[in-house]
This record gives structure tokens, C-alpha cells and sequence, in this order.
DNA sequence: TAATACCACCTAACATTGTTAGATAAAATA
DNA sequence: TATTTTATCTAACAATGTTAGGTGGTATTA
């Protein structure tokens, strides 16, 4: 009797339509305009369906801020597994959060929001990846890795975010900046 | 007649007494907990008075940006006329920022959330101050002082926004490390 | 097969929100 | 005193998050 599993895989796609309907919702008219009843609409379902997947908006959001946190993780690995130079790969690592933020604005928003705690775990994890390429990177034994990763992830971020603030991320003079800013970091470690 | 003139700051009294509301709600319940009702409520009027100080909450809450900048600025300006050694200058910015954190961390919250665009006039303000300390500290001329200035902002700002998100503004190891984030891009540049 | 339990889903309500139109009553002016 | 202006309020609108309780069909059991 497989109806189970069927009825398993009907209610993970119903999960899912609830956080691409978000989703799209927030690239459209941005997030505070994200409402249950606008989700429901979407799915179309009553809004007490999307409470039965998520206990409330806040959960729903946590939710897709693990999501954005997949995406970058996946990111991070292939990326370390394409490139072994080390300079090369933080380069790479960088950039990707300027794409990500272009590729997944409303993500991007979500998870680096000032508003919103970290999920330290994801954190911590992605913090580890950028830590060893960071640590093949210098020579000196001297420094803190962690000094360093954080060091390195709060630059790109605060940079990301300005440029998202101020609506420059395609703005290929401030991609240069954001380009010369990784380099004048690197050189600045190793 | 000067009741035209008290008829005036009277006025301007109430249009005070909304920031100030809005500003202790938001640092007692946060952001998302204010509302127009509870500004009303606290300054002993009704709603509709409200929106003859302001045209709508989105106005409301660019004023309380304003707020902000203005404190920044002012910070930044009695700074650099009680130091001119521009390296202690810039390190002295760099706190300051981590302090408006601290001291108006519901004011920064709103200043620096990436769902916010930025107030340019404010922020090319600030830059320019800033400007002028970096200018003073690199000998070299090769670098243009703009993009100094915006990778030192977006760095402080990196920093500050993850330890207001991962609540770390009153640990000491990680004051620690903002500062020797400073002093490593201090000596990246001169 | 009939009775029962369960499941998916919905209706309808609650309090709270931003915002506005229009009333009221006091103060200022004529 | 009559009229205009000003300050303020009441009451309503639609939209929001969230929940209690109902409905009708499907599966299970007697």
C-alpha cells in the first residue's frame, strides 16, 4: 500500500508550494507585503492550511531563511571542490554572495536582515568551509583563523548589503570595488 | 502675539513627543511592534493626529532615520575636532559606531537594515568626514580615497550588523576582535 | 452492510493594524 | 453676536495573523 508515501510526497509538495509562494510574493512586492491569506491565495488553500505546515509567519520564515542557508552551502562546496588555489577560491566565495544576492534578493534580505537572529549552526558551518581555504591561504601562523573568517565575512556582507541598500549590485563600478576590496583583504592576510 | 510662536513649538512639541514614542516602543517591543495606535496612545491622542505630523508610517520611520544620522554626524564631527592624529581619529569613528549601536540600538537597527534605502545626502555626508581622517592617514596617493572610505564603512558596518544579530555588542572577545579588524585595515592602507 | 472514526479542508470569527472621511466643539475673527 | 478656523475625536474601511469549530468525504471496524 503505497497511498502512504503518496500522501507523504503531496504534503512535502504542498509544503513546498507554501515557501515558493512566499517566495515569489516578496520578489514581487517585497516581503512586508507577504501575508498567510496572500500564500493561501497562491497555493490555493485556506489560510489555517498554511498553519498546518508552519506553526506561524515567524516559523515560515526561519524556514526560508534555511533555505537561502542550503544555497549557499551548496555553493561553497562545489565551488571548493571546482578550485583548488586557494586565493582563487575565496575570491569565488566572495562573489558568490554578490550573486546570490542578485539571483535571490529576497532571500538575501531574509537571512542577512539586522532584524533577524542568526541560525548559528548554518553559520558556523559555512564559516568553517571559508575557514580552510583561508587557512591554506597564509603563511604565518600568527593570526586567528577565526579572527580571519569572521574578519572576511563581515567585510563581503557589509559590502553585499550596502550595495543592496543603495540598489548598486549591478552597477559594474561598485562590482570592481567589491572586487578590490577582496583583493586589498587578501593582501592583507597573507 | 507671540501665542502664534508657542502655538508653534507646541507643535513642534507633539511632532517630539512621536519620535520619542515610536523610539521607546520599538526599544521595548521592537520595530515590528509599532504601530500608529500605540504612538497615539502614548503621546495621549488619537490616531489622526498622528498623520498631521507625519503622512504615513513610511514617513514617520524616515524622520526616525533621519534621527539617526543626525546623531552620527554630530558624533562624528565633535570627534575630529578633539583628536587629529587621524589614525586614532578613524579608530575612534569605528567605535562610535559600535557605541550608536549600543546606546540607540533601536535607532541603528532602522539606519542600517538592508529593507531600507539608504538617505544619500546623509550617507555622502558621513563619507566625506570620513573622507578627510583616511586622506590624512595614507601617505601613498595611488588609492582613490573613495573607495577607501566605502570599504572601511561597509567593513564597520559588517561587523557592527553581526554583532547586533548574533548579540554579541557586549562581549568583550568580540569587541576585541572589531578592533583588531580596524587595525588590520589600517595597516592594509597606509 | 451499517456505524464509527478519521482526514482534509473550509467558514467564520477575534483582535490588531494603516488610514481616512466626516463630526464636534472650542477658539479666533469679523 | 455671527462666522470662520483650528484642534481634536469618532467611526469606519479593508487587510492582517491566528484560531475554534464545522462539514463532508474516506477508511476502518462491527
Amino acid at each position: 500500500m503505497g497511498s502512504i508515501e503518496r500522501k507523504q510526497r503531496e504534503k512535502e509538495a504542498i509544503r513546498n508550494s507554501i515557501i515558493c509562494a512566499a517566495r515569489e510574493i516578496a520578489v514581487q512586492e517585497g516581503w512586508q507585503a507577504v501575508s498567510m491569506r496572500k500564500i493561501a491565495d497562491r497555493i490555493e488553500y485556506t489560510p489555517p492550511i498554511v498553519y498546518e505546515y508552519f506553526k506561524n509567519k515567524e516559523d515560515l520564515f526561519k524556514e526560508l531563511c534555511l533555505v537561502g542557508h542550503r544555497i549557499i552551502r551548496k555553493e561553497l562546496t562545489t565551488l571548493i571542490q571546482q578550485q583548488s588555489d586557494p586565493e582563487k577560491s575565496l575570491i569565488e566565495a566572495s562573489l558568490m554572495h554578490w550573486n546570490f544576492a542578485i539571483n535571490h534578493p529576497e532571500l538575501y534580505q531574509l537571512v542577512f536582515s539586522v532584524e533577524r537572529p542568526t541560525i548559528n549552526e548554518e553559520v558556523i558551518q559555512e564559516m568553517q568551509i571559508v575557514g580552510n581555504i583561508i587557512k591554506k591561504l597564509k603563511k604565518e601562523d600568527n593570526e586567528d583563523i577565526k579572527d580571519l573568517v569572521l574578519n572576511w565575512s563581515c567585510l563581503i556582507n557589509g559590502i553585499v548589503s550596502f550595495a543592496v541598500k543603495t540598489d548598486n549590485l549591478k552597477n559594474i563600478e561598485f562590482r570592481e570595488f567589491f572586487r578590490k576590496s577582496i583583493t586589498r583583504y587578501i593582501k592583507g592576510i597573507k
